[in-house]
DNA sequence: TAGTAAATAGGAATAATTCCTAATTAAAAA
DNA sequence: TTTTTAATTAGGAATTATTCCTATTTACTA
């Protein structure tokens, strides 16, 4: 994702392209996994010194609201961000709060063909998600889906 | 769910049957909804004037330890707790950030048969949530989820 | 009913987030 | 271009949410 890509989302999303909100928006698609506001300004700070962290709350926000952005549901009381607004799962390590995102196509298929036959009266549904809570055994690896039945 | 029932509880999940406990325990399951920890403080210091925040955290935090109830995952950044812990969905309203449980037993087993077929390594599984974000279009009104096809 | 380990009160400390406002900046207009 | 102006930001204060600390209290045990 280069610079004029970059811009051009903001742009895109009815988002002037200001230095800061450039800096941040690349910082997001950079970070590997489900960053918090502090994550996101440690990350960008060294290089941009002057950027606040204010600025930082205010812009993600900013880009959630714009959807270039989604929030991410957590247990721990703290706000996470996630810049993959396509359709996924997570699994939640609740020991570690790592999350990992999880793809599979027959699953979001299983799910949507469920909503099809069902409807919630005064809601409008912007996105589900399907969250696996548990445990990493070794919490210094990373976990793997497997699929068991070939 | 009377006095006994609730020491009972407690005991059962090898917790002392303090005074507090027994307070907290039977707020949370009188409490309807998807509750805070400040939330929990409010409905009983009236009774219970001596009660401290501290202490509603500390024993909330028990309790979900014990399995007596579970955290809730949200995207405000806020911790909330759920004293019903047999298997069911929620329904996350992104504006408002209430909550509703939403049960159905063809979602679970599709959901619990999916996971039967997948695995995933270094992971221990406690459980899976369905959450469905979006937003009540009266905000002063509850979901109700129905069914399309009879 | 005394001893003891666990639990609590209350407030301080910390962490996370939002708010405020003067200064700056991007984009539109001249 | 330069000027204008409305939007954005820096920086810190304020607020909110949560955890920590320790003297005191309490539930159980003997």
């Amino acid at each position: 994702m280069n610079l004029t890509a970059v811009k051009n989302r903001l742009i895109e999303s009815g988002l002037k392209a200001t230095h800061q909100r450039i800096v941040l928006l690349k910082a997001m698609y950079l970070f590997d996994g489900h960053p918090s506001a502090e994550n996101i300004y440690e990350a960008v700070s060294s290089d941009n010194p002057a950027l606040s962290l204010s600025t930082v709350y205010r812009v993600l926000e900013d880009f959630e609201k714009a959807g270039l952005i989604n929030k991410v549901a957590t247990r721990k009381g703290i706000q996470r961000f996630d810049s993959n607004t396509s359709p996924h799962n997570h699994i939640y390590c609740t020991n570690t709060h790592d999350i990992y995102d999880f793809y599979d196509e027959e699953l979001n298929e299983l799910i949507s063909d469920f909503f099809k036959k069902r409807s919630i009266r005064n809601f409008k549904i912007t996105d589900i998600k399907l969250q696996v809570n548990g445990e990493k055994l070794n919490p210094d690896q990373k976990v793997l889906i497997s699929n068991n039945h070939k």
